[in-house]
DNA sequence: GAGACATATTCCTTAAAGAGGATATAGATG
DNA sequence: CATCTATATCCTCTTTAAGGAATATGTCTC
């Protein structure tokens, strides 16, 4: 078991890089798949696919696949430590450019994402099914 | 001139060090000289000292010279950002004992040191001249 | 100016983080 | 099962951080 300090210190770990605040602002307007954090930030595969890794070892966001898309989203329920400093976080960014501009791309992309159904329609061109999905139904209501 | 969001991420870089968080925490009761958060900590100088440096140039801690004793404190006039990031920190360190325990001592330290003339007192055992340095006129009123 | 004290800096070693290219896996489609 | 798409992992390289020992600097005292 670990110290409670521990958390603290892996939550200021996990903001301190830019991709990963920028990762988290964007999903504190609600969860999303990996490509369109890919597109919003226009940054490469492996470097967005990474830093999501690692954010989900330190429990800072959680992951759940959706037919072959996997939907990241912060956690439902944080740790008091974690849901304070995202706060802060969101205070901090608001004047900032590059992150106030993130959340300005992602909702021009939001109407088409904004519930999973449309979310299924991702960055793929072709027809997925229409049947739910566990996590559809339960996790996005 | 470098990026806003720079300056928010190295707030975060400072924070994600358990004695950096602790010399934080420390200093958030009003200024101290390295030798009494030595004792404190009990950590090596060296590490303090480099510590200390760090968030030094980083901006997140001022020092001053005061005899020879350097005397360090949160900057009397922070950004926002590390404003707003180290009352969520005093928030979140509440409830965990290590931190905890640093304050209790220092307080215990503090009657000692809590004005400056008695701070001159600090770690030494020799006699100090008892003349105002500008630091102690200035600074601490 | 010599010596004592408080603190910082230098040098070295080790560990961790971040980047990118290439490759592997998992689910969906046909 | 062959193939496509989305995402993760492996390998390698470079950079940054952290720790300690030894040494340097700055201030005070005598």
């Amino acid at each position: 078991m670990r110290s409670p300090a521990v958390n603290l210190i892996e939550i200021y770990q996990c903001f301190c890089d830019e991709t990963r605040l920028r990762i988290l602002n964007i999903l504190s307007q609600g969860p999303l798949c990996v490509c369109h954090l890919q597109e919003l930030l226009d940054q490469p595969q492996v470097r967005i696919s990474k830093h999501l890794g690692y954010l989900k070892t330190k429990g800072v966001v959680e992951a759940a696949r959706h037919q072959n898309w996997m939907i990241y989203s912060l956690p439902a329920h944080p740790s008091p430590e974690l849901e304070a400093n995202l706060k802060c976080l969101q205070d901090c960014v608001q004047t900032h450019a590059v992150f106030k501009h993130d959340l300005k791309r992602l909702s021009k992309l939001r109407p088409t994402v904004g519930w999973l159904d449309e979310i299924t329609g991702c960055c793929s061109k072709r027809q997925v099914p229409q049947k739910k999905t566990a996590y559809e139904t339960k996790v996005l209501r």
